[in-house]
DNA sequence: GACGGTTATCGTCGTACTGACGATAAAGGA
DNA sequence: TCCTTTATCGTCAGTACGACGATAACCGTC
């Protein structure tokens, strides 16, 4: 990029937007928050706001989700999604839009800001319905977001940011039945994970919090990529 | 993203950068500018340049685009790549860049626009060797432009848009080779890429401009994606 | 006009991964 | 004790893979 001379600079407002999504009773949802003011007073909408002028794109999206989610150091993936900017996408000014996507386990619930009516985990089935849409393009980054998620889990270990530090293979596989939207054969699905290098290293412990057998706890392992990777039915 | 009522917001010139790749003489090549001014003066860099402010940032890429390489109309795939605002990454200002992709068929020489001493196509290994760096943050952009290529080579038929209309397996095979950087066997990828539903769709027609037996002509196929994918040697 | 060089195309092999599904293990609850 | 549940390990046929042999069909050369 090359900056003209110019006086006059074209300048935008820069905001991040969060689509952070978590398991909440074999739901995926996703964080919302409820428009205080107009436009698209009421509706749901995501989290975001400015981005400061000394900040990076990054921070100021782990700044949001702090705040969004009233906890900070939070153990959940963060990774830049794609930038939104059609002119008219918010009726009021020119704004581009840098949504990041944000992966978690089971977080707590969350506490509407100064400029939000309402916050809630919201099943991403419900929020992309045609009914009561998403305020802006929201819907679009959602359903971006949700698309690749659903990407990741394919060929990286992110399905265990879902989960907690231990987890077991079962409950790895309804983290990838639930964002997958599929039913998954348990007993191929142990034999790729478990055969994927680097991907789930034993702990030594055993648990029965989910019935049945005693099932082996696991956390994640060094591996950055799935090899051979889990990849979707068709 | 909520806005505030605030009277003062937090404003960024917003940019687009280009990563325009193109095979010339088995070469994995970029388009190029040389600075004509500080910051950075007569270092290389990514053509790129504001968003106006009426203006999709797609359209802002694809002007920029045809402006650069002086053909509109092009025959080239264009994808957003990524944002790039790290608060120092332009000396001057806050600058917020959103990078585009562009792959393209050998493309003409190219012009130097009113910012840009020079402009040329360069090959990638030398633009991202230590000597001669980039400017600006570039050499990331670069990096990630090319990263992205080669995956999506791996699962889109995008290798078709470094070809011409029609091309034989043997020129698509180059194709692969050049952007991977590997060698790969002739007759496995022909089996792969002839038995991958929907990439090629043969037009009945040959030609003999590669010298040897006459090889099939094909065009690109409707697939968007690949099945079963043409993943790269470990 | 036969011949060697070159590229294209098709086939064969053994290995590895896949999905479908059987079988056994080890817990808790009736 | 038996039954249900979940975990884990195997089996099997179908499919994909990399390595490589064989043949086809053009070119230029002598």
């Amino acid at each position: 990029m090359v900056l003209a001379m110019s006086h006059e600079l074209p300048r935008s407002a820069v905001t991040v937007d969060l689509v952070v999504l978590t398991l909440r009773a074999a739901d995926l949802c996703a964080l919302l928050v409820r428009r205080a003011a107009a436009p698209y007073k009421g509706r749901w909408a995501l989290p975001g706001g400015f981005v400061e002028p000394d900040e990076d794109l990054h921070t100021a999206a782990g700044r949001e989700l702090a705040e969004e989610t009233s906890v900070s150091d939070l153990p959940v993936h963060l990774e830049q999604l794609r930038s939104y900017g059609d002119p008219n996408r918010d009726p009021r000014m020119r704004v581009v839009s840098v949504a990041y996507l944000a992966l978690g386990p089971d977080l707590p619930d969350p506490v509407a800001g100064s400029d939000a009516a309402d916050a809630a985990w919201r099943p991403v089935a419900e929020a992309l319905a045609g009914t009561a849409k998403l305020a802006f393009d929201h819907a679009v980054i959602l359903a971006d977001g949700v698309e690749r998620a659903r990407s990741k889990l394919e060929y990286t270990p992110l399905g265990t940011a879902f989960c907690g530090r231990e987890f077991t293979v079962g409950e790895l596989r309804e983290v990838y039945e639930t964002v997958w939207g599929v039913g998954l054969d348990p007993r191929n699905f142990h034999r790729k994970v478990t055969g994927a290098v680097g991907f789930l290293t034993p702990t030594g412990q055993t648990t029965t919090r989910n019935g049945g057998r005693p099932a082996r706890l696991y956390r994640r392992g060094p591996a950055q990529l799935l090899m051979p990777p889990l990849l979707r039915p068709a």
